[in-house]
DNA sequence: TCAAGCCATTTTGCATGCAAAATGCATTTC
DNA sequence: GAAATGCATTTTGCATGCAAAATGGCTTGA
């Protein structure tokens, strides 16, 4: 009984946000839109309370505006906010790679590698949704090999941000190409446990988006 | 009518969050305690709804534990929560002063060169609250000068968390006189508009800490 | 004496109720 | 006809009530 996990025990507000995240970042809940909180927890099937301390969670992490006796906005980002929020991500995928590239084990390395290749073979399908879902996970494994908590979590949430954006943007031929090609490259950087590079590659492979 | 700004209206559970934060921060309520939210609400005067709304945020800031049914503690961090959220703070630092090299402009180099003179009058005279004043003073000044509102609220989040710490270290006069060095440095480098000068040189400001 | 089980009390989590603020609409006035 | 004013409705913000979970102490049995 060595790595027994506590049972995972959530409490409605939990699921409730969780639940109106999605729905912020997926854009069911447009950019600009009133929550409105009988509408919602009816919807929800939740009462007030919880709902709205769901959307305070959010208010905090930057998804909604809240306007005092008016309710709460889904934040709708100008320009300018896109770019503020992807600086400071840089930086924070920019830590997380050095950080990386130091402390990354073999059997993490061996694993970056092994989904790197997946994502090879996605590309080569020209199988986009495949090819997202990997790069998901190996900016994740990243993270996670960087090992440092408050990292992963200031990162997940500034992400969550930009999130919904991505489901726009598209990618063209060339930019795909040479996504791929700086993967490569920081598999290479991260093998060598060279942090600065590792650094750069991941700062520089943010500014292409 | 040119600049009037809006009457500030604020909301019961924003006044509470405020409070609490800054009894969390100078350690009213100590790390490792529990938050009784009956005696709280007593206490600040207010019902659970609002003070459980502002318990959310916390939580969400990182400054206390949310534990499912048993309610919200007080955060204690280890050294390495510690050693993790210095790592991030000095990213961030390192990100606004590079972004403050590039788009500080003239008046507000000046302001901050003025204060940094009214620091060394404080080091001079061996004034350490004052010191510290200043210090936050010139550090929210590039900060205001990296002119990234994301950047901003980032950095006071998590800087929250470790903000108690401070009022426990002491310099030793060593130290000071190199983190008053260092502060001249800083001036110099945005001074020059140099980004990655100034990034490296709050980079390790921080990690002297 | 000590541990295990049980019950009373406390505490948290959620639902609901009520008042203040905001919104929308109709009416009035010019 | 347009703007302003007043009123009804809606919506938010906070307080309170109630049920489930947790806590602490007590008794019972070995």
């Amino acid at each position: 009984m060595a790595d027994v996990i506590a049972i995972a025990r959530t409490t409605l507000h939990d699921q409730v946000s969780t639940r109106l995240r999605t729905m912020l970042i997926e854009g069911v809940l447009a950019p600009g839109a009133k929550l409105n909180e009988r509408a919602l927890s009816e919807q929800l099937q939740v009462s007030r309370t919880p709902l709205r301390e769901a959307i305070k969670l959010l208010a905090a992490e930057g998804l909604v505006d809240l306007l005092p006796n008016r309710g709460a906005v889904a934040v709708q980002l100008g320009e300018a906010d896109v770019m503020h929020t992807f600086e400071v991500l840089a930086s924070l995928e920019g830590l997380s790679g050095e950080l990386a590239a130091q402390r990354i084990d073999a059997v993490q390395l061996a694993e970056l590698r092994a989904l790197h290749y997946e994502m090879l073979a996605c590309f080569t399908r020209r199988d986009l949704s495949g090819y997202y879902r990997l790069n998901a996970l190996i900016h994740s494994a990243i993270n996670v090999a960087a090992a440092n908590p408050v990292l992963t979590r200031t990162y997940r949430a500034i992400n969550a941000r930009v999130q919904s954006l991505r489901f726009r943007t598209n990618q063209n031929e060339a930019k795909w190409k040479l996504a791929v090609k700086e993967h490569e490259r920081m598999v290479d950087a991260l093998t060598a446990h060279d942090g600065a590079a590792t650094r750069q590659l991941l700062v520089q492979h943010l500014q292409h988006k």
